[in-house]
DNA sequence: GATGGTATGTAGCAGTCGCTACAGAAATCC
DNA sequence: GGATTTCTGTAGCGACTGCTACATACCATC
């Protein structure tokens, strides 16, 4: 396992600019590397496997993601903050990352290793950076873990079901108006 | 377009079983075929192209799981319903055809044809009969429909991580929790 | 018993896949 | 300045992909 040159972290993050935008599903070496100017010979000597690649892939673009999230500012309400991480969340970029990360699971890489340990400790950053807006927009910390994980599955969900109509889930209003229940509720 | 013969009908359901044990992605004629024991020539020879075949696969899938969530027995609350329906999607062969949908949204064929318009139609179904059971379990006729939105959208969120932990996601309990409030709420 | 659709086996085409062997440049170190 | 390490191009291997051409059965109908 090589780790040294600048060359290969450049790579790391032009590989998934263009995998944010082509999928990892189809993803294979010799279009991608046309596409960045190189050529499949030297992927697999900066990587040492495609497999590695993937990885790097995903880490990258969970890093990526969670830190967007972090920077978004706090809402004014519960309801307003699943608004607001709705709206986050079909940004362009959050959605191609979004992608990548079912694309994972899809591809079963979420059970499986060398994959299976990375994905849990993205996933756990991720959730946290859910859970830490909800709470700056006032949902009450004792309840932030499982809110925060209902808010994340439903947004997931809503985002698989985009592509099939052009408008705004209705179920979305109903997720504000739960969590809104939700912070409000004694447990 | 051929329509003609048992022996293709006898295909798409041994296909489809093939799929929900294999998943959508990986998916090549000739392990298949030869699984099947028959030929990747046979299987052209049915369906025409392997495009075609996919189609059949998700007709099948979605027919199948469709009507097994109908014929699911009715709640004694809305929560209830909630956790009746996770216990369902769990079950293997639901968790199974759940990730040939999922795998079909990570494919791109929600937006595209030939499978859109399929798929639409599926998902209108599956929702229907997310919303009747939900009906039949107390949520009242008016909010049914963003009620079962949401329900759906979460459960699959869950289903999507669920190979990251052994345990019942924390989300589950507040999902439900919510639909009770919602269901109760006006409004 | 000839005819025509249904079904199937064999062989192969043209392309892609991840990856490697071999060689040569360029830079760095002793 | 020789040696070593880092980087890159060319060419190709063996396996696999969806799909097709060609031949050959079976079986029903007339």
């Amino acid at each position: 396992m090589r780790e040294m040159g600048a060359k290969r972290d450049e790579l790391v993050e032009r590989v998934t600019d263009w995998a944010w935008q082509h999928g990892l599903v189809g993803l294979s070496l010799r279009p991608v590397a046309a596409a960045l100017g190189t050529s499949d010979r030297m992927l697999i000597y900066h990587f040492g496997s495609k497999e590695q690649l993937i990885v790097e892939i995903l880490r990258c673009s969970a890093a990526r993601s969670s830190q967007e999230l972090r920077s978004l500012p706090a809402s004014a309400s519960p309801r307003q903050a699943v608004l607001d991480q709705w709206r986050l969340r079909t940004t362009e970029r959050q959605a191609q990352c979004d992608r990548i990360y079912v694309e994972a699971a899809t591809l079963g890489l979420f059970g499986q290793q060398p994959y299976a340990a990375e994905v849990i400790a993205m996933n756990e950053v991720w959730l946290d950076a859910v859970r830490l807006h909800l709470v700056s927009s006032g949902v009450p910390a004792d309840r932030s873990r499982d809110i925060a994980e209902l808010v994340d599955a439903a947004l997931m969900g809503f985002e698989l079901d985009r592509p099939l109509t052009t408008d705004q889930p209705v179920g979305l209003v109903a997720l504000a108006q739960a969590v809104e229940a939700l912070a409000a509720a004694p447990r």
